[in-house]
DNA sequence: CTGTGTCCTATTGTCGGACAATCCGACATC
DNA sequence: GATGTCGGATTGTCCGACAATAGGACACAG
């Protein structure tokens, strides 16, 4: 793929070094070749030849999401490898989310990566590149808005009974129920759905995954912090009510903003590393 | 033999909930057992488990990035498992970008997943959800402004050079050039740079790269393209030089805009699924 | 002194084969 | 219809083995 030349780790031996060097050298030595006159040969191993080729015939739906996929055995005839190579490959298939075995299940089946599968790979790259909160908070305030304004014109009325039950819930919860952030959690997460945009889901549920943590710590340090959270999900159900998607938007970033300020009040740096 | 030890079946018969369930039954009848009483059991595969501690000690950071992991023989010896499983735990850490191979290098090393890598994983599920380009763009109309808004204040003069070359580059190009797209996305990718913002970035590169086959398509089909491009980019770029906010923010809607334009006149439907 | 050839060791990639556990479907039974 | 039994299919894990090669040490030639 081109983009990918962007990021070759190769040294780059532009020629502009080494033609410099060889013109005022003199004429004795045969000029080095320096530029990528070659490609680097490649050696893929086994197992990785063999998920990919796996891998293709799912992105290309030859093998459709929910089929079953043939037994390591008949794998292993069909691409002349031996059953520990076609494991590892399916390891690799197994990790991306595109093959998952049902719990208490033998044979594996063709799947699409989960929302949460990709979240969590984000949310652990996020925490191994030593994104602090402000980051997360910052993408927060670009995302929640527009997604609640797009929810406040495309949700169903059942969809606002879900959001309501739940904002519900996590008002009579008690002062410290250890699962209230759950539910602040489910409300964004439903509040995604409305939106129908599984783009925009994909990226909530990661900054969701790596919040979380830092919430939960947040809402039991700052008393108040409930009610306003509360208060803001009322406002919010109210504009998808009306479908006023100006509120919607308004009412979102005000409670966005109020996460950082309640962060502030519980004494927790702005600039903390989000973790595990 | 002792690795099976740890795949034992064990009930797990916690009393919690029996006595309750039993007390409001009528005598007569023996109760039946509803609810979730027990908890599945879990029966862990080993190289999970493996993967499993691996990964928690490389985001716990008590491995770091860059060091070398022990050899299969003595992750093995460790774990008092066999090679093969090590290796299957080794492959899902290497899908999932924790671990890389520097080409043409033996041992594995520790490794923070990069930006491409998470962006494929969402590609790919992007791809199988069938999400469609106006899905896409969608989520490009959220992020985009706002990313060169934040852009526009945190830029340094160093970056808006390598814009301009870029920009250049790209208005330069002949008219078929079929690496054209890649300036594109480049320009995308530095203009993140500037925002200072992993986590906008990460979701940036991921729709870059589902974007990127079909904007090929879309620049070669509408000849007027190129030119209403390359003046976003000027645009953007004068905003980025004033530090002006707002203006960068309302170009690049501007540009984003446009894309979905092009893409109408290109005859490409908004509902095309994204593909590969 | 730098580049090249040689040798050894550590480590990976791949293989063949083995066995216990267990899922699954087909039956038989009450 | 619910429950027990049985045999085959398939996975999880192990054992052991071998070729290929990366990495290093070391000698040698220009």
């Amino acid at each position: 793929m081109s983009t990918r030349d962007k990021n070759k780790i190769l040294p780059d031996a532009s020629p502009a070094g080494g033609g410099r060097k060889a013109a005022n050298a003199a004429a004795s030595r045969p000029p080095v070749i320096a530029g990528n006159l070659f490609d680097p040969v490649e050696r893929e191993p086994a197992y990785t030849r063999v998920s990919a080729a796996i891998e293709a015939k799912i992105l290309s739906r030859e093998l459709k999401s929910g089929e079953v996929l043939p037994p390591e055995t008949d794998l292993a005839q069909q691409f002349r490898v031996h059953r520990s190579t076609i494991r590892e490959a399916l390891r690799q298939l197994e990790s991306a989310g595109l093959v998952i075995r049902p719990p208490g299940a033998k044979r594996m089946i063709v799947s699409r990566p989960h929302a949460d599968k990709v979240a969590s790979g984000m949310r652990q790259a996020l925490v191994l590149h030593n994104v602090s909160f402000v980051d997360v908070w910052e993408a927060m305030m670009v995302i929640e808005p527009e997604v609640a304004a797009l929810a406040a014109t495309r949700r169903t009325l059942e969809e606002i009974d879900a959001l309501i039950a739940v904002s519900n819930a996590f008002g009579d919860s008690p002062q410290s129920d250890p699962n209230a952030v759950d539910l602040v959690s489910e409300f964004f997460e439903l509040l995604g759905a409305c939106a129908r945009n599984q783009v925009l889901v994909l990226a909530k549920q990661s900054l969701a995954q790596v919040l979380a943590p830092s919430l939960a710590q947040m809402i039991d340090r700052v008393p108040q912090a409930r009610s306003r959270i509360a208060e803001a999900q009322r406002k919010i159900i109210a504009a998808l009510q009306n479908k006023d998607a100006d509120d919607a938007r308004k009412w979102m970033a005000k409670h966005v903003r109020d996460f950082k300020r309640g962060y502030e009040v519980a004494g927790i740096s702005p600039e903390t590393l989000v973790s595990m």
